[in-house]
DNA sequence: TTATACTTTCAAAAAGTTTTGAAAGAAAGT
DNA sequence: ACTTTCTTTCAAAACTTTTTGAAAGTATAA
């Protein structure tokens, strides 16, 4: 296999990964093609080579930025900005974990508790909030698991991994 | 709050989460619609109490019994089929990750093996490979942990869960 | 066999999401 | 102040996914 067709696979696998996990596909190929490219890169560089508008390449750059997985780089003299990606996997993963934990799993924690406020005391309520609570147990533990994930340095998720595995 | 109300607001809550997670709305919303039902229901009630055609409301059902989250219950004397869902949060967690791992984890880690096989054996060949292999580390020890996770009983988890958090 | 009571299918329509590109905005040099 | 170079915005268009509903399929019982 030539290097090109290497990299053009590889930017596709990752956007369709992308893309199934509730990130846009082109945001998820942007960030691949950083993550192979040796230089930074500019709006133009990307748009060129992922054969996009301005428009896309902009808005997904900028959200990679939101989410901490890509990296403003100037360089001295040059009004263009060039952009870098986040390399280290754990930290990819621990910046989307922390990004979807507080927009997706965090409203979700606040309406279980909500909908546990209901009027009347018939079995039918009591039923309903049995399972209400059975989820909220399982979502509360779930968001700490995850906000400790987020939140802890490489070396303590190895040996949480080696703890796991054993 | 009324118990419709909050039942109401429960579903559309699951549904939320699981549009965001690459799970079909509707098909999140009969799951939660048969978790807090106390009695099985047959696909008119799913059609009628979310307001769904037949057609959507067998489709998610049958995607549904696929992933091993809904289960079809006959009733002695009856034709018409009724589906209860599996309430087990920790099983329901669990045949997500299996049926997802599957489809978009799995792919994934035979492309980054492919395209390791490049020919040449220049400086750009090797930073590529570089980055490849990084990421198939990290994506090969994220399978492994899912996959132990996807085969283990809610015991093993939970006292996981107690190692993890301590 | 025919009627009945249900389930499944699928093409077309609707809804939702992403992308485009032209125009507006901003920053820096002349 | 003007020009140039780059960035951002956003309405419309393209694309993708989901939903509908009518028709076809299937099983049961009379």
């Amino acid at each position: 296999m030539e290097l090109e067709e290497a990299k053009q696979k590889f930017i596709q696998a990752w956007g369709t990964l992308g893309s199934n996990w509730g990130i846009n596909r082109t945001m998820a190929q942007v960030h691949a093609l950083l993550l192979i490219s040796v230089e930074p890169l500019c709006a133009d560089d990307i748009m060129e080579k992922l054969k996009i508008s301005r428009g896309n390449a902009n808005m997904n750059i900028r959200a990679l930025i939101d989410w901490g997985l890509v990296y403003k780089e100037l360089k001295p003299g040059e009004r263009r900005e060039y952009f870098v990606s986040e390399n280290d996997m754990w930290k990819v993963v621990r910046q989307i974990i922390t990004h979807r934990k507080k927009k997706e799993l965090e409203p979700v924690l606040k309406i279980l508790d909500d909908v546990q406020a209901i009027d009347g005391d018939t079995k039918e309520k009591e039923e309903f909030l049995q399972v209400v609570q059975d989820i909220e147990l399982f979502a509360t533990r779930a968001d700490r698991v995850l906000e400790k994930f987020a939140t802890s340095d490489s070396t303590w998720l190895l040996n949480m991994l080696i703890k796991v595995m054993s």
